[in-house]
DNA sequence: CGACCGTTTGAGATCCTTCAATACCAGTGG
DNA sequence: CCACTGGTATTGAAGGATCTCAAACGGTCG
């Protein structure tokens, strides 16, 4: 109980793996062959909704390319973006009958469709698949709960560097650089902090050496040990 | 696919359901069957841990009564609680070896245990199994969202407001109560601010007649349509 | 009764937000 | 070719919500 700061100092090494989740490189050979089978992709220009929560869920999505955000808008307006989507995610593997956010694109996006009566035929006869949903969903699950730390108890320079790295783990382009397709008002949603504070601390990293920024969306980090370090938890 | 649909299509506003997730009050007899075919619950002390996150995740476990806190904690000992579990709630629901979370009792509690072997065993032959833990992550992952919302967007008395009325829902006693048996430490833990705050915020409800609060665990909620409207999001 | 643990309350410090101005860049039309 | 426009990003200054530190309070249990 109070026993807490004592127990918990001691956890160090077994809690690194905690809050950031590294992402994990799993093919989900049976979810693209569900998928495959529909067709050729459907293009959606950026900025446009795919899917608004609360309206029924009859298909669900594989994104060949381009980002997407997923939100939550609060009734007075606030938004609250719980993930970005890139090359190769799903969206809407729900067991609702309702999208549970809304679903946009950052950029322009290629999707794949599959009907859920499709879904739900083939999660009754396909074995593989239910596992490959099943490692999604517990995946998705260690992911918001990183989140949920960050949003929680990190501090706005812990996030941003934490925000930093997550991207240069999945948006890489090919001289190691990382490729901001999303606003910093979007960030900022994501991060739980505003726009300008999110502008105030990559301009920090900037100013420290830790990252050069030739344009505000494409950033190489120079130093990774340090920020490394800053994301700390 | 489950029944549950149906009380989520009746999302009274698409988007007011968004932050707040109404417990459902879905039982899950395929999991509560094989949970109970283990035999009689194991009783755990207030404060003692259940397992470690990064722990093997050998065995599952079944809430049978008693709170528990479920945390993730970063590397200099911040802790974030993630979700408290109570009567009927299911731990460790996931694909993957190890825990993705740290789970201590907050009051006495009584779990049974189940082995993962035989978890998976009855995951591969039961398909009504199948579909409760699929329900199961399903409504996690709609909770974790919220969660987040609360975590990057509310302000103090919103979340200290949204999480009354959880604890409304989840924890009433006979005479209508909500009988709170954590601390405010805890409850800080989970709404992403000091105890001193949740203190604050407590109190101040309380002044403004609220709420009334005989003892600090036991919470009377006088003006739902006022703590509703402060929980807004 | 006294010690202890959790809660409440106060006062000051701080981090982040808010508001506002400026800079930057791409696209458009004169 | 260059000014103009709109959208995004940066930067500054001031204010505020929450945190931190610290003291006092209250119930519980030897």
């Amino acid at each position: 109980m109070s026993t807490l700061s004592m127990n918990y100092t001691s956890y160090v090494t077994p809690l690194v793996a905690s809050t950031i989740q590294k992402r994990v490189s799993y093919q989900a050979p049976s979810i693209e062959r569900l998928m495959q089978s529909n067709g050729r992709p459907q293009k959606v220009k950026a900025g446009s909704t795919i899917f608004l929560e609360g309206d029924p869920a009859d298909v669900l999505y594989h994104v060949v390319s381009g980002v997407v955000r997923c939100c939550q808008i609060t009734p007075d307006g606030r938004r609250q973006i719980s993930r970005f989507l890139t090359e190769g995610d799903e969206m809407a593997l729900t067991a609702f009958d309702a999208y549970g956010y809304t679903a946009e694109a950052v950029s322009d996006v290629e999707l794949i469709r599959c009907t859920r009566g499709a879904f739900n035929k083939a999660m009754q006869e396909d074995a593989e698949l239910r596992d490959s949903v099943f490692d999604l969903m517990a995946t998705a699950l260690n992911t918001t709960r990183s989140q949920m730390v960050l949003l929680g108890k990190l501090s706005a320079s812990e996030r941003a560097a934490t925000f930093l790295l997550e991207m240069a783990d999945r948006f890489q382009d090919r001289d190691g650089g990382i490729q901001l397709s999303m606003t910093r008002q979007d960030i900022a949603d994501y991060l739980g902090m505003t726009l300008e504070t999110v502008s105030r601390m990559f301009n920090k990293f900037k100013k420290e050496g830790i990252i050069s920024m030739p344009t505000p969306d494409h950033i190489q980090v120079s130093d990774l040990d340090e920020l490394e370090l800053l994301a700390a938890a």
